[in-house]
DNA sequence: CAATCAATGCTAACAGTGTCAACATGTGTG
DNA sequence: CACACATGTTGACACTGTTAGCATTGATTG
């Protein structure tokens, strides 16, 4: 929480703007409701408020860079669990498990990418960092679907699926769940898709 | 969204509770994102700004009786799909299907409801009207739950169905899902439970 | 090396917010 | 009628995001 002091400071004070993601993502790590307002960034950077308007157009922007940073480590997170725990239905449950699990130890965070990603145009023509990095998220949930099933059956699985995590992850994040790890497991694999 | 003029007006201006909670209301009904600053529903209602704090102790507290409003109007909602539906896989279906659709016809409210029961303590000994209405919604799910399982089955089964209509319901909201009412019902009608 | 220039930072200010204290006004009751 | 209380207003304070204008530092170039 204190100024931090950047490795790199090719600038006359530092490199400003790695310092400010550094602790907006520290804050974002260990606040449940982190203040990532511009002057109380700034000042514990040590920094005046205004300083900040040299790295970021706004404060939109800098949450908007948080946010894809987040995002890079949630998709990241979910890769490797997904290598990991290989195919089937056990396979996939256990990614979904992985799903619920870094939201609960990363409530702030994904709660800020979901909150910015409403505000992204996910069909632009000129697709911004993190539409692409949402891309990659959606796309590596539907590698994961059943070979057997047909396209848009895949799509539908996929998004049942997608639906099922997040939406257990928003309920346990806002306070309407318990956390139990043993219940969300049993609640994943509890996902079987219908063949209707 | 101009001034308001209450039918009864038993104090020298009017029901101004009553006024500022209906222009809440409409605003979330028809805006994405609703301005609910105190400051601004105070100028449309043709009233000082601090008059607003002889009927609600902060602006938290506007916010929790527009959010608890809406959670009236999501239970009663659900309630009478749930008798429209009748029992059974399908019924059951239906009745997420309507949690989906109604959250897509009010997305604001949905999200300002969600927001602050974020807040709330659930399991104080004095529980809120919030909670109380929370309570309800919870209890009406988990009476639709098939009769031949267990009671940890049930549970189980109530949690999966919710997040399963709750998160389709985000995903939508935050843009990431487009809107299609066919496909929302291809998806919550998968759900099946598997007996593990 | 010295001069220039762009990158970066600072101060001051503006409009907006939620909130409080003190004062004013209307309403109902003894 | 007079009093008390509920309600509404004005003014102020601390806070926020943001902009304009000025200062300083580091890098580049003659």
């Amino acid at each position: 929480m204190l100024p931090v002091l950047p490795v790199n400071a090719p600038y006359h004070h530092g490199d400003l703007r790695a310092a400010a993601l550094q602790m907006g993502m520290e804050r974002l790590a260990n606040q449940e409701q982190p203040d990532l307002g511009l002057r109380a960034l700034a000042r514990d950077l040590g920094v005046s408020a205004t300083a900040l308007y040299r790295h970021f157009p706004n404060k939109d922007a800098l949450l908007d860079a948080l946010a894809l940073e987040g995002l890079n480590r949630l998709g990241q997170h979910q890769a490797q669990a997904a290598v990991q725990a290989g195919g089937g239905h056990d396979g996939f449950a256990e990614v979904g498990i992985t799903y619920v699990t870094w939201a609960v130890e990363n409530p702030a965070l994904l709660r800020l990418i979901y909150n910015r990603i409403g505000l992204v145009d996910l069909t632009a023509d000129d697709p911004t960092a993190m539409g692409e990095a949402f891309h990659q998220l959606r796309a590596g949930i539907a590698a994961m679907m059943p070979d057997e099933m047909s396209k848009d059956q895949r799509a539908a699985a996929a998004l049942h699926a997608w639906s099922l995590v997040h939406g257990l992850a928003m309920l346990i994040l806002d306070g309407q769940v318990e956390y139990d790890p043993a219940m969300v497991r049993k609640v994943v694999m509890m996902m079987d898709f219908k063949d209707n």
